[in-house]
DNA sequence: CCACTTTTTGCCGGAATTTGCGGGAATTTG
DNA sequence: CAAATTCCCGCAAATTCCGGCAAAAAGTGG
């Protein structure tokens, strides 16, 4: 990896997330701590990032602190995203939809991945668009300016006759009896779709949405194949999702 | 190879891919490190890609702080828009591609305005989709990083399945003897289909690009039905075209 | 067809950049 | 305070860059 795709990879990071541990980023980007000391020190000569023991700082981070809530449920969507990642494997078409968690995930993606991802969602695609080996195909159709994703009969169609080997679910709502359930029609017919064209079903959710109901359903528990959480895979409130056969994250 | 193509291979690589190693593309092409490098320093010298040591990267690589207020000559784009703008009538369809003039455009857009847009470039999405009551309508394909829009037969196809009443297109190079040019062989492709499906097609481009040339021809100066730039109507500049009986604003 | 110019290409040697490594200092943490 | 981690400095190996040079190729004009 050349050394500019590092500052921008760096930079990007810093600028998603506030902050970047050395330690983390050698693994990532596989380059010795060395290396990346050095870049954060001319990213930090070019006052791009501020650099600290460890790592390194957003320099918009001076004295904002993001209110507690958020950087609560930022962590929680982040320490999904980690476990995703471990899913996903060089080569790999992915579906995935929108949603902030989806997003997170996308943020977490090593830089040396290369997969092929495939969504409706503009903001997806923006984040995908940053990384640097993967290829990413946009699903087409009108924009549903509300969720920010492509809907409609195209979209649908073009997703059926895609065969992906992961499908990442960003869910609002799932539940032991009535599965993952949503509220939004046209959102929920491609979410269906999704999962019709993947081997394998991923559902990310904070265990806030657990045992959560919305008016309208997606899929029925049996078509989840892994569920992904915060919560440590062996918590109780994912016992009953254990004995359906589920495996947890 | 000569020396052209490899220019064309180079530049479509860059795109595709955000990046190019010298040591990849000498393989590639079967020519010494040398006159790859001899290559990349003419193309950076042209500004088409960002040299760097061990190969070269894509210049919107660099625009990671991507702000409106740094778009070149965006006073000038914003007078074409504001022009472009007029020939929007409620209800119509209308087709855009990318680049800056055509963002400019869709931040121009009266509030009230009812009208569908379709595009494949991602940021023109995000700024119509800001917009109150405009729908979008997204091509969807494989995205080309350094253009940032979909490009590929799939979103040819779905072109062609249209029929708008308008279509802008901006424009990187144009020539009365050439007609309009550019360097990119998939964004071509789109250009030609957009050009096709449109019962009238509108160039947008700044007085600077009028005859100059690109490498791959996307129509001629007869496909063109009205031609606007920052100079007033009458400019001499333009007299050429207003001969061919082409519209100019 | 032949001389002549221009362009392009490959090669060479020295300079510059980048990167990993080791040793010792500095900082953090318990 | 002591262990662990991180930082800093210098060095060496590998890679890449650059300018100049000559051969090959392509274009030119008689």
């Amino acid at each position: 990896m050349l050394k500019r795709e590092r500052h921008a990879y760096i930079l990007h990071q810093v600028n998603l997330h506030n902050k970047v541990l050395s330690s983390s980023l050698c693994v990532d980007i596989q380059v010795s701590e060395d290396t990346i000391r050095r870049d954060l020190q001319e990213l930090s000569d070019q006052g791009k990032v501020i650099k600290v023991h460890g790592g390194a700082l957003s320099p918009s981070f001076n004295e904002v602190y993001y209110s507690p809530s958020q950087v609560y449920s930022r962590s929680e969507k982040k320490a999904i995203a980690q476990k995703a990642v471990s899913l996903i494997e060089d080569g790999m078409f992915i579906l995935t939809g929108g949603g902030s968690t989806i997003l997170e995930l996308a943020r977490s993606l090593p830089p040396q991945l290369k997969a092929t991802f495939i969504t409706g969602s503009i903001p997806a695609v923006l984040e995908y668009m940053h990384h640097p080996t993967i290829d990413v195909i946009v699903i087409g159709d009108k924009i549903s300016k509300s969720s920010k994703i492509t809907v409609g009969g195209e979209a649908v169609d073009k997703i059926r006759q895609i065969k992906a080997d992961l499908c990442f679910l960003g869910v609002n709502a799932i539940d032991i009896g009535h599965g993952i359930t949503d509220n939004d029609w046209d959102v929920v017919q491609l979410k269906k779709a999704m999962i019709e064209s993947s081997r394998k079903v991923v559902c990310l959710t904070i265990a806030e949405k657990i045992n959560t109901l919305q008016p309208i359903q997606v899929c029925s528990i049996g078509q989840i194949d892994t569920i992904i959480t915060e919560l440590p895979a062996d918590d109780p409130a994912l016992q009953a999702y254990r004995e359906e056969g589920i495996e947890i994250l």
